[in-house]
Order: C-alpha cells, then sequence, then structure tokens
DNA sequence: AATTATACATACACGGATGTATGTTGTCAA
DNA sequence: TTGACAACATACATCCGTGTATGTATAATT
C-alpha cells in the first residue's frame, strides 16, 4: 500500500480538506479522527502518520488559510494606489464577494471565528493565531494613515477609530453571513454594506 | 439531604451559573457535566435531576439570558422618543458598555456568538435560538423605519440596509471585544465608535 | 406520627474517542 | 534483488463522559 510522494501529499490534502469540512460544520470539538479519516477515504493510522493529533490538524489548517490571505492584502497595499480610501473599499468587497463563491474560504474562516475555542488542546495555538491576525489588522491601518497624510480624511477622523471601525465591521458581516448564509443576501449587499461604512467619513461621491 | 423549594432553586442557579462559566471559556461541547457539578459544589445526579441532558442546560441558559434583552429592546423601543435615531445610538452604547461591567452578560454573550456550535445536540435548538434572535433585531428596523417617516433620514438611506449594517456592527464590536477583552478598551471606544457609525447619514452634530 | 415524594448522592454499565503498538505492502536506493 | 524504510491499515489498551439505576435523608403531606 506504500505510495509515491505525490501520493501522499494527496491524502495529506485529502485529510486536511475532510477536516476542514467537519471542523467547520461541526466545530473542531465535535469532530472525531475517525469522521475525518471516513471523509478522506483512509483511516485514522494516516492520519497519526501525518500528524501528531487533533491540535496539529488544526494548526495547519491555520497555515494554509492565512498565508494567502495575508499575502492578497500585502500585495494590494505595496501595489500603493493614490486613492488608498477607494482601495481599501474594493479589497473589502472583494474580500467579501470571495466567501460567496469560494467555499473553501467559507470554511477555514467559519472554522476561526465561529468554530473553535482555543481551550484545551488548542490553546497553545491562541498566541501565534492571534499575533498572525493582528498583522494582517495592521494593514488595514496603513490605508487610513495614507489617506490622513494626503489630507483624504477629516480632521476630526482618527485613523485608529477607524481602523478598529471597519475591523469590527468586517468581522460583524462575515459572522453574520456564516451563520445564516441562505437568510443573508451578500452577494448583493456587500457593496452596499461598505459603502455604507465609508459614506461616515466621506462625502457619498467620494466611492 | 432533601433541601426546601428554595434551596432547590439556589442549586438549580448555582448549576446555570457553573455552566454558563465553562461553556463561555471552554465551548459546550468542551465542558463535562462533571465539570459543571464541581464548580457548583453538586454532583452530576443534582444536574440529572434538574435537567435532562446537557443540551437542556443550553436552552435554559439562553432563556435566562435572552428574556431580559428582548425585555430591554423593546421598552426601549415602546418609550417612543421623538428622536429615534439619538435613542437608537444611545442603547447601542449602553449595550456596549454593559458588557464592561457586567460579567454574566458578557459570558452570555460570549457563550451564543463564539461558544456554540449548533450541531449534534444543539441542532434542535438552532430554529427556535435564530428566531428569538430575529424578533430582537427587527426591533432595531423600527427605529430606522420611525426615522424614515419622520423624514431624519436622506431619501438615498434605505431602512433595510442600515438595519442590516448597525446588526453587523454591533456584532462585530461584541466579538472581537470578546475574543481579547484585556486587548480591547471597550469602555473608552464604545461611544467613538457608534458615533463613528451614525455620522454616516448624519451632520456630526446630531449626536 | 407515619407515609410519601422530593432533592439530591452514589454506583454501575456502556460506548466512543484517543493514542500506541504492531502488521503489511509497495517503493526506492544500493 | 534485496533490504530498508516510507505510508499507511489494523488491532489493542485505556480513559473519559454519558445515562441510568439505585440509595438515602429530609421536607412536606396526611
Amino acid at each position: 500500500m506504500r505510495r509515491t510522494k505525490e501520493d501522499a501529499q494527496k491524502t495529506y490534502d485529502a485529510i486536511l480538506d475532510a477536516a476542514v469540512g467537519h471542523f467547520s460544520q461541526r466545530g473542531v470539538a465535535n469532530t472525531s479522527l475517525e469522521d475525518i479519516a471516513e471523509s478522506a477515504n483512509v483511516t485514522r493510522g494516516a492520519i497519526y502518520w501525518h500528524f501528531k493529533n487533533k491540535g496539529e490538524i488544526f494548526d495547519s489548517i491555520h497555515e494554509r488559510f492565512y498565508q494567502p490571505l495575508s499575502a492578497l492584502l500585502l500585495e494590494d497595499i505595496e501595489k500603493g494606489d493614490n486613492a488608498p480610501l477607494l482601495q481599501l473599499h474594493n479589497i473589502c468587497v472583494k474580500l467579501l464577494l470571495d466567501f460567496t463563491t469560494d467555499q473553501k474560504k467559507r470554511q477555514a474562516a467559519a472554522l476561526f471565528m465561529l468554530g473553535c475555542h482555543y481551550s484545551g488542546d488548542l490553546e497553545q495555538y491562541w498566541d501565534k493565531h492571534r499575533k498572525k491576525k493582528e498583522d494582517s489588522l495592521k494593514i488595514f491601518s496603513r490605508y487610513f494613515e495614507k489617506a490622513k497624510q494626503d489630507g483624504n480624511l477629516p480632521a476630526s477622523a482618527s485613523p485608529e477609530i477607524l481602523t478598529l471601525s471597519i475591523r469590527c465591521y468586517m468581522k460583524g458581516i462575515i459572522t453574520e453571513y456564516l451563520n445564516d448564509i441562505e437568510g443573508f443576501d451578500l452577494e448583493n449587499n456587500a457593496e452596499k454594506l461598505i459603502k455604507q461604512f465609508f459614506n461616515s467619513f466621506l462625502g457619498k461621491a467620494a466611492v
């Protein structure tokens, strides 16, 4: 039954895919390794060969999910558009609309935003995952600081509050959507919701 | 060992208090009835006498938490202020600040917003709990509809989008706060964040 | 005052999940 | 071609949580 390296990589990926599906739907704690193994068409033996335990699967999923996200954000900010607020507006809309089409992203987001309690076995990953999250969120603040420097923010508007605000807003939209995907028409409302936000400190013509 | 009615009520409450603590901190699935019993200074026997199983504890917590919340919102809207937007602004700030002082509300919110997956044993409560949530959220829309009728909204502003927007915003603020209570200075930022929202369709002088 | 039902504590039976130990087979290197 | 090791599958031991059955003392009932 010994497979080639590519075969092994396939089962590795299959295990992660199966895990993300179960984790996002039922939560990490409610998912047994047998559940994952069955969905991946392997046995628990395969899982224990590739991973130390369930926590390591969880952490591997996090890496696979956050790396492209961080890369996307970094790439966008360094593209250096000269209209940072419009740029931020667009990437927020893009991020939201991505969820409507990409099931993998939906599952991963549901997992890390709703499906996991960093307690017990997962507690050891809390600091690590939080730092990665903070790094991504810091990028958001750069858009506002840039806009402030360019004089595109009202003097009364604070980049710090705006950063916190858009962060919470995005989080709320995503979690409310993920909580009831059928009942939340994100596809039609994503841009309206984001525009609503940017109207709060800009004239409507700005976006 | 047979206790009086009031004694029984006390252990009932102690069980719920203990349960909400564990549930919010470690998640429902990661909490055993033994954990709850120990914190409540009883044995699992007491729990099984008062509740059918863990799911029923979970549901009882929901009732104890949502009833006062719904009542508060209903009372406020029927008070019938003639400045509905200011009224909504104020109650949003109040709801947020409540979390900074009331640990019980914090725990309950953390439980239902972060700590539970309505799968397995809890699946049966999903519809019921979602309907209660929807009922509370409908109240939010009444503020905007009232403001629209009074002509206090720009013609371009849609009450539907505004309702969805404030709902997501509040959800995001609360979940981000609960996710990292130490790192999120809600006490100082609650009003700033809410004002930030209401600036989107009112002059800054309005609030 | 005797009985009964209440409000639990204790004890037990069971399944299910985990982790490990061991078996098996194919692959690749020498 | 033949070890040797990689990539699993299988089998086993153990523990933990649940649910229930039973025990028990006391409050309420009569």
